[in-house]
RNA sequence: GGUCCCAUCGUCUAACGGUUAGGACAGAUGGUUUUCAAUCAUCUAAUCGGGGUUCGAUUCCCCGUGGGACCGCCA
């Protein structure tokens, strides 16, 4: 069976990640089936879609690696074809003009609100063509919605719907401008597409009920539905575009990997066994819609970080560094490339103490920077003993002809016993001086990673 | 308020109607260590409440309670 799906963001606002996730289920079971994967801006509210949005939206995609067959479609080029079918779905009698006046509508709303009863368009125009048509006010297009019995949509997340039709107003499929709303344009742009399947947040539900509507007038193949449970912030409400941790580029910039946020989020609502790690060809195997859970789940960052660790640990070297340089370039200063060899040959090391691109770039700032700024707190800890050590070393050091660690261990141990000290006697103070900080790599790495001279350097500058 | 949906550790979740209710993250404790980290071991921690159905309910049904979504000429 062919399985043909979109996703279909507005550029109306960041997309952030629970979008993400629509996508990503989207696109796994895409690959997963052999089948398309679409993407649809649906710009079709020409006063708030922004390019710089689609921009966002495109790149989001592109960063975490959901790519979609052909161009993406633009639902706004299409535009005639709605209207076309509005008129259709009018002359046909599943559609009608209303001109109530805009003052006219609000005022029911109030009302209803007064009275605390749900509002609902009264049908003031369906079937009346006797009313008289007032001037100067350019009527919408109404689907007549279907008003008695029940409607139930098979979704396959959510199982059988069921909803009583009288809470199904009718609603506008063209505005008085002329332009097609969204209920109208999803339909007609999902069918041309043939879509198969409309994978959606569940802030879709009852806009199922409408669509199928005009699905049925047209005599148009009925897409399966599936509508996925919303992700909500760490406070539990829903995901907004104002919390500093929903889109894409809020992850990015702290360093995040990809394939460790699309590992998250296809853990969050769906799981397959005890399994936590999945690689991209792993999740395109297992990854099903039956799996997925209807109650909305939390963003819990302590989990993304946690995998991101996992991934900076085990992704390819090279490919950890090339992450490394687009970070500091987008985020930091870009890396020398004086620096850059220092940087590869240590990031083994580097890495191992971060959960983030952000922690390497931190742990490797004394390679970055010749200067190093000793903190006043570490400085107190290099007392006259600390620096007589720091200045035997120095003098052992320079003396040295092969630079490994054999070397190093000997010269560290005779003045572990010439200090009557321990390891920590020796190593701290060696550490505070060519790091400028009590905190950092093992010592032998960082002595190894840094050219002779600049440890010279360094150890000179102690006294 | 109306309609619909949901409900297992703090969080993400697993469990053909039969398990000492499992795993992961976070947290706690201890070992190791060259500081921080990492690592290893151990521990704490959940079936929202009440009724049914059943020999037996986390699982099925009903009622509460709690949470969410929607209620636009936005998408």
């Amino acid at each position: 069976m062919a399985f043909i799906c979109r996703f279909a963001p507005s550029p109306t606002g960041p997309l952030h990640i629970g979008g993400v996730r629509t996508a990503l289920f989207n696109w796994l079971l895409a690959k997963k089936n052999k089948g398309k994967f679409y993407l649809r801006i649906e710009d079709t509210d020409k006063e708030r879609s922004k390019d710089e949005f689609k921009k966002q939206i495109l790149d989001s995609l592109a960063w975490i690696g959901l790519n979609h067959d052909d161009k993406e479609y633009i639902q706004s080029l299409n535009i005639k074809k709605h209207k076309e079918i509005a008129e259709e779905l009018l002359k046909k009698g599943f559609a009608y003009k209303c001109f109530c006046s805009e003052e006219e509508i609000k005022e029911q709303k109030e009302k209803c609100k007064k009275q605390g009863i749900p509002y609902l368009y009264n049908r003031k125009w369906r079937d009346q063509e006797n009313l008289e048509v007032p001037k100067n006010i350019n009527p919408v297009i109404r689907f007549k919605s279907k008003i008695s019995g029940n409607s139930v949509v098979k979704d396959l997340v959510q199982g059988e719907i069921s909803v009583a039709n009288s809470i199904i107003e009718d609603f506008v499929i063209l505005r008085k401008d002329g332009s097609p709303t969204y209920q109208l344009s999803a339909v007609v742009d999902d069918h041309l597409m043939k879509i198969t399947h409309v994978i959606r947040g569940d802030d879709h539900k009852i806009n199922t009920f409408k669509q199928k509507q005009i699905y049925e007038a047209m005599k148009w193949n009925i897409p399966e539905f599936a509508h996925i449970p919303l992700i909500h912030s760490e406070k539990g409400s829903k995901l907004s575009k104002r919390d500093n941790s929903s889109t894409i580029n809020d992850y990015i910039k702290i360093g995040i990997l990809s394939d460790a946020l699309r590992n998250y989020l296809l853990r969050l609502g769906w799981a397959h066994k005890d399994k936590e790690i999945f690689t991209l060809e792993e999740s395109i195997k297992l990854f099903d819609l039956k799996g997925v859970g209807k109650s909305p789940s939390k963003l819990d960052m302590s989990r993304i970080l946690s995998l991101n660790e996992h991934y900076i640990k085990h992704v390819d070297e090279k490919d950890l560094y090339k992450f490394l340089k687009i970070f500091a370039e987008k985020f930091k200063k870009p890396i020398s490339s004086s620096r850059e060899t220092l940087i590869i040959k240590s990031i083994n090391f580097l890495k191992n103490k971060a959960k983030t691109l952000e922690d390497i770039y931190q742990n490797a700032q004394y390679i970055l920077n010749e200067n190093i700024k000793i903190s006043v707190e570490d400085s107190k800890l290099l007392d006259s003993n600390s620096k007589k050590i720091i200045q035997d070393f120095h003098a052992e050091f320079k003396k040295m002809e092969i630079l490994n660690k054999e070397n190093l261990e000997k010269t560290i141990n005779n003045l572990i016993s010439k200090y009557k000290t321990n390891f920590k006697g020796v190593g701290q103070p060696l550490r505070i001086a060519l790091v400028g900080s009590r905190f950092g790599p093992g010592i032998y790495n960082i002595i190894l990673s840094l050219p002779k001279e600049e440890v010279v350097k360094r150890l000179s500058k102690i006294n």
